[in-house]
RNA sequence: GCGAGGGUGGCUGAGCUAGGCCAAAGGCGGCGGGCUUAAGACCCGCUCCCGUAGGGGUUCCUGGGUUCGAAUCCCAGCCCUCGCACCA
């Protein structure tokens, strides 16, 4: 590359920009902003420096911010830290430190890496989990939720490892042995008391809102809707020989009619109980259970199940694909139209019977292969004959005991953790009272110095640990466990909304002005948990008269992975692309250009040297077209070259726009790109316009100052700017993308004739090159076919006054007729005239020859006769 | 298995939600030319087949269909990616 005369030095620029930025507080958004675009990147996790996908993620984010700025918006663009978590305690140990300067530190260098790249955040509003200024307003939370009854305590299954004391997350528990993550010693389970958010209160409006969520991904809201799961059945009692009345839930109740058998989970308290007295179904509860496995196992109990709607003696199973947290933990089966009961009944040799055939067909075969479809029933009694859901509904209503019931997947949301670093939660357990909250003058509850040990930390600090009962004054322990970091994370766009507050998280009067957030980009990866979570808090908040709105994001765009070479980026394969080795070899605008010319924010984006190469040399090619116009300034007018220019420069804004508003951003900086090689050859032609090229220069900068912002500020000044092109107006132009498009249109593809005649033509040296456009009534008559609906379109043109004089008339009449379908609207021919003058230039240029446009009335009856709306003649002299 | 999204010219990748401006953008690669002592960089053009005046033929996974007309809509199949998964 060298230091050589070409191009221009990002070092020396870019810590300048940021500083100036900076010194002016050019991303401050007032407190008294009013209607402002909310514009958010997920908030990092700190650990320890930005990778390539944050950095995509945030050039997404600080392009279109920049973007809605420079549209005259106030635009809300703040940053903060997801800073609590378990690989802190983790570092801390390695390193010989404490989570909290660990974390603080890394939270310096990334932000000086955020820098570096040229984000422009409100930096007053950065957000820092760990801060207990944070976190108290978590504890808060958790208070308002307990008053709300969104907070229960009850036994939990946890992983545990014995040997370090503490329990493990499920990704921290490896392989199929189960072995844990730091020590490999076989985990066990453990039942603890934990707290939960009872996230399914709101089951159903989460499911049902995701219908109006159209700025969101499908594939998001699709994923959603799975993990709540929501299932509508009917819940049945069913006779146990023993032990009474039995629930099952079903969504197919038409088919209970088939219930052959009767499962219950091995952990279901009957199967427990089942097996005190029953050696075969205790073995096979402690030995052969295997709900992971494959194969549907289990094991007959010898007791029947009384089939509330035939009044059948049914056996009674103990089975492991029945799960406990499934439904009620105890299912009838219907091997005739069930796949997974299919199995099982051919396994164990249990009839099966149809009770369900298709609408209009036979009998369907159910030995061999379950028939899973809805129907119309037969040896269903009385219901006979009904279809599915009209029998569901029947006997939903008829069976004694049975009642709708909706089962979601969802569950309540844990967010008890046995660890240090994370928010405390604020009770206190007394032996009198029981679990007491701490009241709010107390807090923040916040977190004791960090001790090295091997179970939970928390439990190991006296001073903490101690504490009196608010209710009753005698001695109490503290609560140990800390919340789940996704507590954290799914309330902190609301924060940034007023994060001195002292009252509440939130200023609610200014949250219900700035929000929901209008634009909100990550990762694919939070597609569930913080997307769901975040709305589930933003909905209980609302329902506190905290917030009006329900929805905290408005606009979602998940980004795609980055990958180096076509390979994903790993740590361990070593092809990793830091951030700071780009932006000390190229520059931060280099990066931020490759990045966002590259792919669509939500592909896939390939990082390439070549790549990255050709984004630089762009800016290069840019910055030297900028200097050489400012020392030396082209003095001509151009002639009608100088109208294409502008028009193209207009073309360039229109598409600029469209393309930022869509979050596509490609097809605005590729035009950029060609505005710049089109400025080169306007310069080779003749002698240029100095105020059409100022204004394409001044166009390309502005277009291009969101994505690379430094340089374009630098050439700003250098246009002689003493404002900031980030406060700068984005670019007016004349007329719309459409009819933009459509002059484009024209000029290509009268250009692409003209090379393929003389090609055909074999014509070595074109001496003159003569377009003609169609006379005015072609255009008319053109129009008249584009409007008739009649059938003799050719009767129609030529019972007309104004066309009979024409010889062409009929013939062309013809064509019409022949096309009439597929005709499309044309530019008036005055204007197509225009359009095919302003480009006569390119086709002199290319051709070396001479060009003239002919107006249909100019040129000669044999020119014209060819000639067509939007398809001028053309005649090539040698 | 279920759900979501895809399969486009040598590669990559737009377009396909509003069917005709699509033989199908851009980039890369390749070819030819310009510039240059030369190379690189840069610039111009070409890059499915045929054609001595803008034409014709065959293409957008495969096979059907709707339509005057489909890469674009519908159906079936094959393949790929990503989620969920013995969920009653």
């Amino acid at each position: 590359m060298a230091d050589s005369e070409r191009g221009y030095d990002p070092s020396a620029i870019e810590t300048r920009w940021q500083r100036a930025w900076e010194d002016e507080d050019v991303f401050r958004t007032p407190d008294d902003a009013e209607d402002v675009s909310y514009v958010l990147g997920m908030f990092p996790y700190t650990s320890g420096s930005l990778h390539m996908g944050h950095v995509r993620n945030y050039t997404i984010t600080d392009a279109f911010a920049r973007y809605k700025r420079m549209q005259g918006e106030d635009v809300l663009h703040p940053m903060g830290w997801d800073s609590f978590g378990l690989p802190a305690e983790n570092a801390a140990e390695e390193r010989d430190t404490n989570p909290r300067e660990w974390t603080l530190s890394c939270i310096e260098t990334m932000r000086e890496q955020m820098d570096a790249m040229g984000f422009g955040y409100d930096w007053d509003r950065e957000v820092v989990t760990c801060d207990p200024e944070y976190y108290r307003w978590n504890q808060w939370l958790f208070k308002q939720f307990h008053e709300e009854g969104l907070v229960e305590r009850k036994a939990s299954e946890v992983n545990w490892c014995p040997s370090c004391e503490t329990v493990l997350a499920d990704e921290q528990v490896e392989g199929d042995e189960e072995l844990c993550w730091r020590c490999d010693t076989p985990v066990t389970q453990r039942n603890l008391d934990q707290w939960f958010f009872t996230i399914t209160d709101y089951a159903d409006e989460l499911v049902d809102a995701l219908d109006d969520l159209e700025g969101w991904p499908d594939s998001v809201r699709a994923m959603q809707r799975d993990w709540i799961g929501r299932q509508h059945g009917a819940v049945v009692p069913f006779e146990v020989e023993g032990y009474g009345e039995v629930e099952i839930f079903t969504t197919r109740l038409d088919t209970i009619h088939g219930a052959t058998f009767f499962a219950l989970a091995p952990d279901s308290d009957i199967a427990r109980d089942i097996a005190e007295e029953d050696e075969a179904v205790a073995h096979f509860i402690d030995e052969e259970a295997d709900p992971d496995g494959d194969e549907p196992n289990g094991v007959a109990t010898g007791l029947t199940a009384t089939n509330p709607a035939t009044g059948e003696e049914i056996p009674v199973f103990v089975a492991d694909f029945v799960l406990s947290d499934v439904g009620t933990g105890a299912l009838m089966a219907v091997p005739a139209h069930d796949e997974r009961d299919h199995a099982f009944a051919t396994k164990k040799d249990v009839p099966i019977e149809p009770v369900v055939k298709p609408e209009d067909g036979e009998v369907p075969d159910v030995q061999e292969e379950a028939y899973t479809e809805d129907g119309v029933l037969i040896n269903s009694g009385e219901y006979d004959g009904l279809d599915s859901a009209e029998a569901r509904s029947r006997l939903e209503e008829d069976l004694p005991g049975a009642r709708h019931d909706t089962q979601y997947q969802l569950r309540d949301w844990g967010v008890s953790r046995q660890r240090y670093w994370g928010t405390p939660i604020p009770v206190i357990h007394c032996e009198e009272c029981g679990p007491v909250l701490v009241p709010d003058e107390d807090l923040p509850v916040e977190l004791p110095e960090f001790v090295q040990t091997t179970g939970n930390p928390l439990e190991e600090v006296e001073e903490f640990v101690e504490a009196e009962c608010p209710d009753c004054g005698r001695p109490a322990r503290r609560e140990t466990d800390t919340m789940d970091t996704f507590v954290d994370s799914s309330w902190y766009f609301l924060r940034y909304i007023s994060p001195d507050f002292e009252d509440a998280p939130f200023d609610t009067e200014r949250a219900n002005d700035w929000m929901p957030v209008d634009q909100y980009v990550g990762g694919i990866e939070h597609a569930v948990m913080h997307l769901l979570y975040s709305r589930f808090v933003t909905k209980a908040v609302a329902d506190m008269d905290l917030l009006d709105h329900r929805e905290p994001f408005e606009r979602l765009v998940t980004q795609g992975m980055v990958l180096l070479e076509g390979e994903k980026m790993s740590k361990s394969k070593g092809n990793v692309v830091s951030p700071q080795n780009i932006v000390e070899e190229y520059g931060a605008d280099t990066a931020r250009l490759f990045i966002m010319q590259a792919a669509r924010p939500e592909r896939e984006f390939n990082w390439t040297d070549e790549g990255v190469k050709s984004s630089h040399q762009f800016l290069d090619h840019l910055y030297d077209a900028v200097e050489t116009f400012v020392a030396d300034p082209p003095t001509g007018d151009g002639g009608a070259v100088t109208e294409y220019v502008d028009r193209e420069v207009d073309y360039l804004a229109a598409v600029a726009e469209q393309s930022y508003e869509e979050m596509t951003f490609t097809a605005a900086l590729r035009e950029a790109q060609e505005i710049l090689s089109l400025l080169d050859r306007y310069g080779r032609y003749t002698d240029p316009d100095p105020g059409t090229v100022r204004r394409a220069l001044e166009t390309v900068v502005k277009v291009l100052a969101p994505v690379a912002p430094h340089v374009t500020e630098e050439l700003w000044r250098e246009l002689g700017h003493d404002d900031f092109v980030v406060e700068a107006e984005w670019p007016a132009f004349e007329g719309d993308l459409e009819t933009l498009e459509r002059e484009r249109t024209l000029i290509e593809e009268t250009r692409e004739d003209v090379r393929q005649i003389v090609e055909v033509a074999d014509i070595g040296d074109p001496a003159e090159v003569v377009i003609a456009v169609a006379p005015e009534w072609k255009h008319e008559a053109h129009e008249l076919a584009r409007e008739f609906d009649g059938d003799n379109l050719v009767g129609e043109i030529m019972g007309r006054e104004q066309f009979r004089e024409y010889d062409g008339a009929p013939d062309y009449a013809k064509d019409l007729q022949a096309e009439r379908q597929s005709l499309k609207e044309q530019l008036p021919p005055e204007q197509e005239a225009d359009v095919l003058s302003r480009a006569r230039w390119l086709i002199a240029e290319e051709f070396d020859a001479d060009v003239t446009v002919l107006r249909g009335e100019e040129a000669n009856g044999e020119l014209t006769g060819k000639a067509e709306p939007g398809r001028p003649a053309i005649r090539i002299e040698e």
